[in-house]
DNA sequence: TTTCGCGAAGTAAACGGTTTCTTTTTAACT
DNA sequence: AGTTAAAAAGAAACCGTTTACTTCGCGAAA
């Protein structure tokens, strides 16, 4: 059924090398006649190569490995189809691996990856891992001795990385809430070390300060990053007197939403709202939620493309992607 | 840097064969001396084998192929997440596609695949397949000679499949909107051959039948399964006397509730409502909505465990798993 | 003492390509 | 016609494992 190089060579009466040089396309001699001839011959018998054998005479897998928190999680899903996308395209393959956002698992499958031979890894880190503080996270990233680059996590390390600016989105969603004439805005961002949680409170610390409001501790609030979060989170807010709520995820604002029509009022009519990822969901709702737009596919395709030079390069690069507003409704301003 | 089994080999001065033979635990001869004393070697060089090699040599690769129409639909992350969790338990890598629901790019995927040497497929065919009609998805699924599982899309040919039954589907949505009084019901079925359409339809057309409804070919209405497949037919729906739309997918149902957002009106104020595919989200919306719920990682760990089967054995599997109606409140009794 | 049997280990041929090096062929120039 | 360089093609080693087959050595049976 399968058939070898050499036995096309046998066909075409030419030897395993010559057949090689062909259909790679290595500009080398090789006359065109032979050329048309062996072609002709391997699409006839629709010949495809044995990517095993390639891979170890070439020592390259022409694999890239793609480690993620949670495949099902809308913003992974995005940035796994984006990258997906954009490495089949450069002609790789991606094995694609949930860590369940647990970072024992995580490890453990870094591990595998290096050992099946991958040429490189993408790596969009756990929270868990995170959660356990830098050294923690800098010893996990220096034991990967395969060219890899972080996604969407900053690090202090001289890694190649891109980001998403976390600090601006942070900074810009304040704003938009305190140009809406908003003082007593609350934040709930991911729990303590959580990826990109402290960043997007910087930012909101920021923009308070640069308008000379006080930065009240007791507005602070933190969860994971998922639909329980703010459904808890919004049962406290309520002790609070913000009129304004920016929530560090999409999700825990839906979660609030939820909330809120369990005990049949509408979370919109009591607080001006903004999310963070914007969801698809977010212009299907009433009011359509104004949400900081991540550019996900933007971050998939720089993340691919980094790797790709960190194949063939030894410097490191740090990308930092900017980020924007998707201003709909949720957000009005306070009379 | 890595070391082979050659070196190994050198180090405990014995043949690659005997290292081959214990690092794989192979029961044969070898003294219990030189197991553990290999093994011990291997662990503190942190020996990893060469899985190239290893395919090579064993003509099989540990990988298995995922295709999917969208990674970055819900329902298709959600799948793939329960496949590589499940594929990851039993030691398998999944190399998972994106088709873009698109044939020719899917057909050109499973061939690379094929080349790329995996030991089997798992294929959530494109919808653009199915509507190209049978005979030319009976031509493609005949053509991949490795073994492979349709997943979530019926045929008729003699091949492993695992499906969740869609005229279940139809049948139990149907029956509750008539429960509560609807006699004209509206459906929004995919296009004309997608995946799953026919049958969720004949489900509902069995239902209105069993019921001594007359079937009102004016009800019926198709689009793609997206947001807005759902936001332009729900413009025409409001020409019929429809008092009850089921939507087969949630995404149509939220293309809908826009369309009615947007002239400030609230669909479910109209319309009794029932959707498909039971998306996280629909426990936020208020009223909470009623959909057709999928045991989504079940049909991913069926999927696995048929194909695993396959594998092995010749004879084909053909599995069809129960659905269930995860009733909430937007349905009302019509009065 | 020779032979047989068996456990323990080694040899070498795959697996299907890539690539370096060598050899043959062709054609161009005295 | 003879020389030579370039063009075309082949031989063989190699990538790291697996595995069928062979060999070795030693104790028990004859």
């Amino acid at each position: 059924m399968k058939l070898t190089m050499r036995e096309i060579a046998k066909m075409a009466g030419v030897s395993v090398t010559t057949v090689s040089l062909v259909l790679n396309d290595k500009e080398a001699r090789i006359s065109q006649k032979q050329r048309t001839k062996i072609k002709e011959i391997a699409r006839k018998n629709n010949y495809v190569p044995n990517s095993s054998a390639v891979s170890l005479a070439k020592n390259e897998s022409n694999t890239i490995g793609v480690v993620v928190p949670n495949i099902s999680n809308p913003f992974y899903s995005s940035l796994i189809k984006a990258i997906s996308n954009e490495l089949s395209k450069r002609g790789y393959y991606s094995l694609i691996i949930n860590s369940n956002d647990n970072h024992e698992n995580e490890a453990k499958q870094v591990a595998k990856l290096v050992s099946r031979g991958v040429d490189g890894i993408l790596l969009v880190p756990s929270n868990d891992l995170y959660a356990q503080g830098t050294d923690k996270v800098n010893t996990f990233l220096n034991s990967i001795d395969i060219p890899f680059v972080l996604v969407n996590a900053d690090s202090d390390l001289d890694i190649n990385q891109v980001n998403l600016d976390s600090f601006e989105g942070g900074y810009l969603a304040t704003q938009l809430l305190i140009d809406n004439g908003h003082t007593d805005i609350a934040i709930v961002t991911g729990n303590k070390g959580f990826v990109n949680a402290e960043t997007r409170l910087l930012g909101y610390q920021k923009a308070l300060a640069d308008n000379g409001l006080t930065i009240d501790p007791n507005l602070v609030f933190r969860a994971p990053y998922d639909l329980n979060g703010g459904y808890e989170r919004i049962q406290q807010i309520q002790q609070t007197p913000a009129t304004a709520i920016f929530f560090c995820s999409d999700l825990m604002l839906y979660g609030a939403v939820k909330q809120f029509n369990e005990s049949k009022r509408n979370l919109f009519d009591h607080y001006s709202i903004i999310g963070y990822d914007d969801t698809f969901i977010n212009e299907i709702f009433n009011p359509t939620i104004t949400s900081v737009k991540q550019n996900v596919s933007q971050l998939g395709s720089e993340a691919v493309r980094v790797l790709y030079t960190a194949l063939s390069s030894k410097l490191t690069i740090n990308v930092k992607l900017d980020v924007t507003l998707n201003v709909r409704d949720s957000v009005k301003a306070l009379d």
